[in-house]
DNA sequence: TTGAAAGCGCTAACAT
DNA sequence: ATGTTAGCGCTTTCAA
């Protein structure tokens, strides 16, 4: 293997502006102490050998590393690489990370983490020994997992924990599950209903607590009951039980928020059986709004869950952080929309009034 | 901010196990000449100070850098991650070409490069130095774009083409196509069909062509004719062209093979409104088989492009040829699968015969 | 405001 | 088979 050197370095650009190593450096890193007539002249040299930094020589002279580490489930994502049902959330995170990144000269690298592992401290620190990362975005499970937080606070690197809503250690960057929540039941209210179940999600999730919270607070200001509440677990089967327990009431719903898109197509398909026509019968309104619900018959309304949006302000928090910025203090918490589509429908006048 | 060093370097291996750094070097990289119980010291000491070589220092040192650097088309990539259709082609690359690179030590990062720019070549080499990757996995359209193949083939970087046939420069692997569309139409012969048509997909592909090739050779052996071509663009607008020129034509098809989903959705769509059933009156079998062909009524019978198992061909070609090995001289052929789902059946006894 | 010197962690080349 | 030296490209001291 030849020894790869770097064509242009900082080296050539200082003899080119005629000006030292240090100047050129000062100019890179928008540094102080650079007279303007000098730092262009050192831009134009830049320009004209299109010079490029190498992140490793930054890194090795002790600056940053340009480099953002983003770690992920790795059981759960290569699953739902391999399931290819469209799941998009690595994309979605993509999407936002990548994106931002590039804007402010950083790169993202994603990196999958077995959380199950009784080593997934050695795991974590080997890949930030290894790529020495200027920041680290967390998502759920490990946002929570004090071991990695923990790791990550000692180490004093910036760090954003998405999907969670404690606000240390680290920057927490949420969807509002709450406000969506109560956006999809006031949706639903706007449309006639009152009977409005709720499908929970698995209370080891803080969000699981927070959409009910939305759907529970929502009903109460509305005056109505709050007894039709199941708890699943995200998964489509647990899904199937709850709608059953849900649409099996002495007083049914006329319409149903599941806490996320499998238990959503579970409901679809319970209803279905039951005979139910949707959105006639009954109206269902999904969480997360993965490309899947588009393709159901009739495609679900669903809360978007904003992950492209949540990433980019995870790696804007990181990116502040390390520029000395200020960062919030509060976790930051980005709202989700309604995304209307065909199985919602204004309340059937029905022999319940 | 703190300059952050590394916590434990080679230099302290070196003290703990009682030799020099050069050896640890060695040890790290299998290098030649080391006792097997000096090795074995090393090693203990590495293991005991969870010791993790950084590779910025590695990449200073003259080393590898333990980067692969994928470049997708920048355009495209985001309109799908935007349109959320549940395309998983960036997933699929993330699943073959990450794991890939784990079980080498290496790591893959994902970059998007802006095809139309008039400055693909100072993005490319922007990248390359500042990040100073290994190897370079090159995608379409990028696969064959010879201002980036010679580019990359100038600096000596290893790197590979994915989807395309032409040998060199770099090394190529790609689907088999024309196997992929010989497997699709043997499989309608078997089901009975005599009258399989064709929707080609762009000329501008060299896949486009090899597709063909697989339907009319194995038409032509079996005997039959291979009027049944229309030319699309991949589009879903222009599937639908191409198969209401097909479904029109005096004698029409019993079966219609589309070089991708879109055309095949297109097809689907068109042949409801016709009036015909799938797959009673009318055989359908598609191209990629990304995740929306499962959520049609009824899910298409697809050739599944295997995008994982190429990109892993990829890395491994490249890490091969990092460590000297030899690597194939010709393109790399991947065969491709058949996943039969609902719109392929045996052909209706009808009044043709 | 600028420049010179030292060093980051590692490896290649050259000793021994 | 092992150790020593020099240097990768950059940034942080520190000096001018």
């Amino acid at each position: 293997m030849a020894r790869r050197r770097q064509a242009v370095t900082i080296r050539h650009v200082a003899a080119e502006a005629g000006v030292s190593l240090q100047t050129v450096s000062r100019v890179i890193n928008n540094g102080p102490n650079v007279r303007e007539a000098v730092a262009n002249r050192v831009k134009e040299a830049i320009a004209r050998l299109d010079y490029v930094p190498s992140i490793a020589a930054q890194r090795m002279g002790g600056s940053r590393s340009y480099l953002i580490l983003a770690l992920n489930d790795r059981d759960r994502t290569i699953a739902d690489w391999r399931q290819r049902q469209g799941t998009d959330w690595v994309d979605q995170m993509l999407l936002g990370g990548m994106l931002k990144c590039a804007e402010h000269g950083y790169r993202l690298i994603f990196e999958l983490v077995d959380t199950h592992s009784d080593h997934v401290e050695r795991e974590i620190l080997a890949a930030l020994a290894a790529l020495q990362p200027d920041g680290v975005i967390l998502t759920p499970p490990h946002s929570d997992n004090p071991l990695i937080t923990g790791l990550l606070a000692a180490q004093d690197l910036k760090f954003a924990r998405i999907g969670s809503l404690e606000a240390r250690p680290g920057m927490a960057v949420s969807m509002d599950d709450a406000g969506a929540a109560a956006l999809a039941t006031a949706r639903l209210l706007e449309l006639g209903h009152e009977r409005i179940g709720f499908i929970a999600g698995s209370p080891d999730y803080s969000i699981s607590a927070s959409r009910i919270e939305g759907w529970r607070r929502t009903m109460v200001e509305a005056g109505l009951g709050t007894d039709l509440l199941a708890e699943g677990d995200f998964s489509f089967a647990s899904g199937r039980r709850a709608a059953d327990q849900l649409l099996t009431a002495a007083s049914p719903p006329t319409a149903i928020i599941a806490s996320n898109d499998q238990m959503a197509l579970a409901t679809l398909e319970l209803a279905r059986e039951r005979g139910l026509k949707i959105p006639e019968d009954l109206s269902l309104i999904s969480f997360d709004n993965t490309p899947l619900v588009c393709f159901t018959l009739p495609p679900l309304t669903a809360i978007d869950q904003p992950i492209a949006e949540i990433t980019a302000t995870a790696v804007q928090h990181i990116i502040d952080a390390m520029a000395g910025r200020a960062v919030p203090d509060a976790p930051s918490i980005i709202p989700a929309t309604l995304i209307e589509r065909g199985s919602t429908a204004l309340r059937k006048a029905g022999p319940k009034g």
